[in-house]
DNA sequence: GAATATAATTCTATATATTGAATAAAGGGC
DNA sequence: GCCCTTTATTCAATATATAGAATTATATTC
């Protein structure tokens, strides 16, 4: 219980701040509602909507009104309650569309997930705080994947977080800061990781053996589009005990080298 | 010339509209931004936002400092241009995550488009304003496709524009109103299409036999989520000459009957 | 089926987002 | 390198989006 009030009120304050910072607060109010619907299973109604959220109500439903105008909601007139609407995908396939890295990326990550039996994602690195799945390759049935394109976690969980923490240049005290808010399944302690970052450092690429989901090994390698700043990263993900003796290696060596070829591909022009 | 200047401008009214009867201007603005930014096949500078958009500056300016802040928007600070960033693709993994039809209808379009070697769309359909695409299957490489769902088209284009006419129930008025916005390569008269769809609300399909674009036929069927309004539709889409003979009234059979399985599947519940 | 509770919507005063001009910064030409 | 053009950004007055109360509609309970 007080862990699902926990989450609202985080999000509120963030929401708070962000509104009465910005000159055009309506659009955050519009990004937090969009962010809800989206992660909701069902349609809200306008009370649960400013609710969660910390919104004024009258001022929650001008704003869901301006967004079904605008095709990203939709409102179901009999039950009064609000979803996403297909509008949000075109602005995805504009996104997409002229995106270089998933296009050098998605063949790379096939021929990766194939010879390895592995999952394969291409991540997008935003800021410090997330790093967004844009390119998706499951072995076998690759109907699930493509609904994952677009899933977001906290920039320093896992391997990806490892590659981040050392290739980024962020302060120790920032990273420390961000460290302690993750959630791991089998938590290292903040010298421990500081000790993987510093090998993923010399290595070239990072290994979460287990940490993040228990029994699952996650390596990633870091891939750059200007020398400025990380902006990407592979990964792979793949269940520990089948990653047993020369396997995991050899996926290290493959993730590697994938990752320089696409680095050097990005930068090139 | 005149063309570009047209543009450009139908879309400033549209905009101004939406701005000035809304209660949450800012939206409107922000929805044209994005929908801009989509388009562009290079980021954009702020003056250019502004002029194409008819938008105050500093005005929009503030709008793009608010998309930048919750990730929708990305901004290049050496070049100063804005594009789109992957926070998009978190509201578009929202909406497929829940989308009934996409997940009942992928597999009945994986199959048709398999047997008949013919491109599959699911379409769902926004008012009588536009169509999305919302699934897409792919005989053979599926790798292009997947990069056009989110693609929107006008409501009463091609074989699925037949069906809204057909079963949409919209006056004569509104609808040729709208038919004369259309473009097609080979364009039927008013009167032959009308022909058409009443052929199409006596079928229970529609066919659009190269007019849409040349040598190339599409074939359409209506999909109801409610027995009120017309939501959805399946699309074959296949080279004219490949869809002589007995091949084209075999892929009619198909759609139709998948596309009342389909109803049956989403109405039930 | 009436009564109550809850949700959605309208309305209006006021805090503030928007405007347009003024300023600063960045390019481009010679 | 300097001037000139274009673009980005700041600033202060005012038109208006927002908050909160009042009203209407919709569910829920007995």
């Amino acid at each position: 219980m007080a862990d699902r009030l926990k989450q609202p009120l985080t999000q509120d304050r963030q929401l708070a701040k962000a509104v009465k910072d910005s000159k055009a607060p309506a659009i955050s109010r519009a990004a937090a509602i969009l962010r809800l619907l989206g992660k909701s299973d069902t349609p809200l109604g306008l009370q649960t909507i400013a609710r969660t959220l910390g919104l004024v109500p009258s001022t929650c439903l001008y704003v869901l009104r301006a967004l079904v105008v605008e095709e990203f909601v939709s409102f179901d007139a009999d039950t009064k309650r609000y979803s996403l609407e297909a509008g949000v995908l075109t602005l995805a396939r504009g996104w997409l569309r002229r995106n270089e890295f998933t296009d050098l990326a998605q063949p790379v990550l096939d021929r990766i997930s194939q010879a390895f039996d592995v999952t394969m994602l291409g991540t997008h690195i935003v800021g410090l705080d997330h790093m967004i799945v844009v390119a998706v390759s499951q072995s076998g049935n690759n109907f699930q994947l493509s609904a994952q394109i677009g899933s977001r976690f906290p920039a320093l969980i896992s391997a990806t977080g490892r590659c981040i923490a050392a290739f980024g240049d962020h302060s120790e005290a920032e990273l420390q800061a961000r460290f302690k808010t993750l959630r791991w399944d089998e938590p290292p302690t903040f010298g421990e990781w500081q000790a993987q970052v510093s090998q993923t450092r010399a290595q070239g690429f990072a290994v979460d053996a287990g940490n993040y989901i228990s029994g699952v090994t996650v390596v990633a390698a870091p891939v750059w589009k200007s020398r400025a700043k990380l902006s990407h990263a592979i990964v792979a993900i793949g269940i520990g005990s089948a990653l047993k003796g020369k396997k995991l290696p050899a996926l290290q060596d493959a993730l590697l080298s994938a990752a320089q070829v696409l680095s050097n591909q990005l930068c090139g022009d």
